[in-house]
DNA sequence: ACCTGAACACCGTTCAAGT
DNA sequence: ACCTGAACACCGTTCAAGT
């Protein structure tokens, strides 16, 4: 049962990376929860303690499982453009990176809310918005204006919030019940009612199906349009 | 020392609210971290695991932790307009019920991060988002928008996040070793060197005086404007 | 009916001891 | 130099016992 790891695994010296990649790990399998001193080290094959060597604790710990992730997203970006031409349109462009940003953050589910937990994030990302604000800049935005839009985009990248509107409609429910729920909705809450009523005649004929990458899309194109508007008038704020 | 709690105290029996009212207070005082079923036991004059007989478990309490906050939210919003008149801009009213949602979180710092962890909010924030279905279905939205919209602001109200952005900035900070960072920064990042010398030039002199209530209105601005010209073009998405 | 005390499993952390 | 074992304080949780 004890199945000892490989004498090459076993060898290769503990360090601060191998680490936190493994705390990624148990937090992509087991949640936030589940990153304990005791479980990371077992899946390093090593005590729980031997981890104070390479982290000073668990706050540590979870600063760096937050840079960790947060250092892939910069990396997912680096393929990305770095700034527009002349006259070019550069919101596909900013849309790409934030998109991008999503993509990697999805990947971990259990990361945004802990990026909220910590004050800040470091100077990781500050690569990330580098490329934000060379894109912005070469669009044509004002200091002021990017200012703004680092804050507007930014926080909508990495501290993005999932399904908050969501009252709790189970996964799996029967039609009868669901038709059910909407008309006791409709009677007290007319207004939401007249929403929920509206998702039930599309296509898929569920309730409570929200489609949160259209949601993102649509609420990012509303701020990508906003800056687009403000940087072609000209408005600082 | 060990003072004894007043008879009328001591007697008024406990209650799930009661429980959940202090646990708030413990959180505000020493933050999520400090609510444990002791702790908030010690402060109902209790031992930890009266508790038990009133919230099912740490978990429950922490749910209702969020339901409390959120709670609040909503009880905060009542004496806001729940529609407008034909012809009415809508924007300053719904700019209202954000700006006092965003109050009331504001005053436990803790929550938005607790509510990131939790999958859902429950249906306690349903009466806030029917009085804000109520403010753009008068102005004339339509059912998709109002969806999108729920979203858009929803998660921009409830799910708000301060701060991702700064890159630890010492609360005190020498100018001197301020300046130093910011020509560190220019040199291998010189677009976020353009900005933070921008923002040196204000009037406080300060680096890293990032004006959150002021970015999180501009954020604001730039969603409302933008699902007033989908209102106003009649756009479904 | 409601709370307490003792107990157990688990976690963060320290440190002397191993190799 | 790096890891282990034992130990301690603290936490969530259960449950028999108190009043």
């Amino acid at each position: 049962m004890t199945q000892p790891a490989t004498a090459t695994t076993r060898r290769t010296p503990l360090s601060r990376d191998r680490v936190l990649r493994a705390a990624v790990d148990v937090a992509d399998a087991h949640g936030v929860d589940g990153v304990t001193m005791r479980s990371v080290g077992e899946s390093l094959g090593v005590e729980g303690m031997a981890l104070y060597r390479h982290v000073a604790g668990k706050d540590e710990l979870l600063d760096g499982l937050v840079s960790t992730v947060l250092e892939e997203v910069t990396a997912a970006a680096t393929d990305l453009p770095t700034s527009v031409d002349h006259g070019e349109d550069w919101r596909p462009v900013a849309r790409a990176l934030m998109l991008r940003a999503r993509e990697v953050l999805l990947q971990h589910p259990w990361a945004p809310a802990l990026i909220a937990t910590r004050g800040t994030t470091g100077g990781v990302t500050l690569p990330w918005y580098e490329q934000l604000c060379g894109i912005l800049f070469s669009a044509g935005f004002s200091d002021d204006l990017v200012h703004h839009a680092l804050h507007a985009l930014g926080s909508r990248a990495l501290g993005f919030s999932t399904e908050l509107f969501a009252a709790d409609s189970p996964a799996e429910e029967d039609p009868a019940t669901a038709v059910e729920r909407v008309r006791e909705l409709t009677a007290t809450m007319p207004n939401i009612g007249r929403v929920v009523a509206s998702m039930t005649h599309d296509a898929t004929g569920t309730l409570g199906g929200c489609d949160d990458q259209a949601e993102f899309e649509f609420g990012l194109d509303v701020v990508l349009d906003g800056l687009e508007a403000r940087r072609a008038s000209g408005a600082g704020a």
